[in-house]
DNA sequence: TCTCCTTAGTTGTAAGATGCAACAAAGGAA
DNA sequence: TTCCTTTGTTGCATCTTACAACTAAGGAGA
């Protein structure tokens, strides 16, 4: 009975382990970055910190457009939004093309904020890859890039 | 003014891109993982699979154990695992070296569920990198295994 | 042995996140 | 104008979690 794939597929041993090697690696990176999500920011939840950072690569949205991207019920957006303006980090604007709909922007405070997070993050990745020499980030780079790409 | 680390660590805009396109690619995978950790299994959440995941492979334990591993406070454990016997998943024996703890293990059902969705992930892994060759999957999870030793 | 402290687990209570349903306001089409 | 859709808010219920109080059991020392 030949098999529907090539030999090198089924058979090769190494090439498994290499596949359980990496979904073990992802897990545990997967595992180690959820434990630390609760630690970002004093006063910055998950689901806000991340409200935030779309709002700011996005120039500012709707609460649908966020409730959908987040795949979240318009009343849970509505509750976040609200929680991150009493904060002082975004402000709402009416949609003058639409007085439904209200513009939701970082404020001054909140893109401050937001930026010293990132920065902080950029910074620890920096630290962590310090000892990489360029061809490694390179590969190992595109290999992320190529994985993501198929997923 | 001489930079305290090398030239090439502060200067080299490739590797400064190489890193930021790592951070980009990772955050995103733990975006994906994240938001595919709700659709793990009808009646199984995130926190019900991993408890159920860390029992079988520590081949049972305690809810101190579980508390202490996960960081969670022994009552959220004491109902999660309320909730898993209750689901019949898991089976609570008295600790015979100490009758005020009970071992925790999964039940016959629970481990077949588990072995049910880790099989799934496994082929959903098999599936993504079934174009990858050998020497590439080798590479990649070296790479993961150097970058999580790291962080 | 008795007493006191520690440890394992459960339950009461409160806070926060979330979804559904009902609602108001505005847009849009017939 | 009338009816349906869209946007957002609020009431309500549920789920998860932490903290605190409690029970039961182990262990150390007088």
């Amino acid at each position: 009975m030949p098999p529907s794939t090539t030999a090198s597929d089924l058979l090769d041993g190494e090439r498994a382990e290499a596949v359980d090697a990496i979904q073990r690696e992802l897990t545990a990176f997967a595992r180690r970055a959820r434990s630390l999500a609760s630690q970002i920011h004093p006063g910055l939840t998950l689901v806000t910190f991340t409200i935030l950072d779309h709002l700011n690569e996005r120039g500012g949205c709707r609460g649908t457009d966020l409730a959908a991207h987040f795949m979240l019920d318009k009343s849970t957006v509505s509750r976040q939004v609200a929680s991150l303006e009493k904060l002082g980090l975004v402000e709402r604007t009416a949609d003058p093309e639409d007085l439904r709909g209200q513009i939701i922007r970082p404020s001054t405070q909140g893109a401050d904020l937001l930026r010293q997070v990132l920065d902080q993050r950029h910074r620890a990745y920096l630290q962590r890859l310090r000892d990489w020499d360029k061809d490694d980030l390179e590969r190992f780079a595109a290999y992320l890039a190529r994985y993501n790409a198929s997923a």
